[in-house]
DNA sequence: AATGAATGAGAATTCATTCAT
DNA sequence: AATGAATGAATTCTCATTCAT
């Protein structure tokens, strides 16, 4: 992943990976069929990970507001900790996105559900769901590239997971 | 652009693009020296553009309130008219970002300057400026974007200006 | 020539003759029929040219003593004046020798008629013809190649001349 | 090196080199990072290894007269044995010739260390040892260029050998 | 199961030559 | 007659993948 994000995905050759890994050009291939896989096992598994571990923190909470509390928390300090892991699935994210099934967890749409719920509860106000969604992805994620590529943004990360989630009520209108 | 847009820039070869300018493989390169530049003038090409006509517009207006409304709305309105270059722009940005000197005109230096001097003037409240400016960003290039890919949101463009200019002031808390 | 010399004929563009030249590549054609010809033109004419100065030289002299001194004498001034035509020919004669026709003034054939007439008038021993007029030659141009390649020597044009001339004559042993 | 040799370096392409080679083209690009790369190592291998060979052959010697005559005689072998390596060292020398540092054994070193020490020790009249080395060389490497390309030269090799000795000395004046 | 040399299709780029202006 | 943009065949080189060891 740290070659996939440093080079980008068609800049980095078989070569490198093998090298990187320790191992052959050749042994590779016991473990993944082509490059093109590799990439998207990458992709995937850490996509849906990460949006199977929102969708329990989500559940674990009774309000809309804490739910949303609990995931973008979880959101900074997951990328605190692997930027690379956020770069990887920031990048991979176009090429990959087409091949994801409805079926897989998925943290966009773990965003989309609890605001989803959170307007049939009343607890949000009626909106367009998938701009709303969309809208608070953006902000959180833009911020945490920013963060992690633009070195602009020096706040720690315990306070920024605050500001954006009062960004993100405010966005909904709680 | 809609070439690099569908496929990739690596993923698209000299011969794609020569055969669909109707014109011969070595005639590019007397335009361009090489792919990657023709790939970068054409980010650069647009993306100052974008830049230099959001200064303008901010300039025009007297308000903060006004300036955001304005710049937001040009930002829905290019996207409406040149799907092809805001994609491409949303694209190239990770590779291109770091070639772009500070004097080039950049959609986000102005979106940052208008909140500063906002901020300055006590339009909007204090806060971190970066932060504030990315959030903004965030949300409305996120939302453009699924537009445009995820084919989620059907909203009229001018609805959508509206549903991001709103969000926005309600972000930095205006 | 100079390019030719410089960077190899193959290396040599007709871009980068036409700008050495202040033409454009299209008028290169008005005057050669291809970059090839042009290397041969270059070459035959030289080449050529000075095997008919030699020719009359050798001819304004009696002995093959004085044939041989004058046009030695003349061999190291005109390289002494144009290194770069010396050094043009001494690259392209591989290439081009086999086109010469027998015809054609030609340097090496000067020398050559000069040592057979000297041995068929009893002033040179009899010996290996070829042999004798590859060894004169031999020794001629790699002195006057190492003078102009190779900074090595430092002589004057006049005292070299008679240095090669002294050695001519005992090579052939007369 | 056959290849080089017939067509010239520029003119072989490395489908020329592969095929001849029986390999696939990306196989050469495992021995060798580029073809400037592999006429560069076939040169200086071999340019190299004969310069070693002729420092051995006269350090075995006693007298100049007798170094001379082994240096020479091995030459004269070593070409009837390798025409091609001959050939190439002949025909790539103006490229290569830059790139060799004075550490690695050179032939022409060899010959002017020989005639050096010969001055040194009143074997040779003293003359300029540039000057008279150059001569050596040149006689040398004109008659075997000639006899292998000019079809001129039919001598056995043995008698051709003992002609050039011959010569040596009398341009030498020992 | 691991290796890494070999493969060869395909990529970017070059450049002698042509030709409309 | 001169120009120089356009051409496209040919070239060098890359690299994902295969396969004998």
């Amino acid at each position: 992943m740290s070659l996939f994000v440093e080079k980008g995905i068609a800049e980095t050759t078989v070569r490198d990976i093998a090298t990187a890994a320790g191992i052959a050009e050749g042994t590779l291939y016991r473990h993944y069929p082509s490059k093109e896989e590799l990439a998207w096992q990458l992709f995937v598994v850490n996509f849906t990970a990460i949006g199977a571990t929102l969708n329990e923190l989500q559940r674990a909470e009774k309000t809309t507001h804490a739910k949303l509390g609990a995931i973008i928390r979880y959101f900074c300090s997951v990328f605190e900790q692997d930027a690379v892991i956020f770069n990887y699935l920031f990048l991979a994210r176009h090429q990959h996105m087409l091949r994801l099934t409805p079926r897989q967890p998925n943290p966009y749409l773990v965003f989309r559900s609890v605001i989803r719920e959170g307007m049939a509860h009343g607890e949000i106000p009626k909106q367009d769901l998938d701009v709303a969604a969309s809208m608070v992805m953006g902000l959180i994620l833009q911020v945490i590239d920013a963060r992690i590529l633009g070195r602009r943004i020096h706040q720690g990360i315990e306070s920024l997971a605050d500001t954006l989630i009062q960004a993100t009520y405010r966005v909904l209108n709680i």
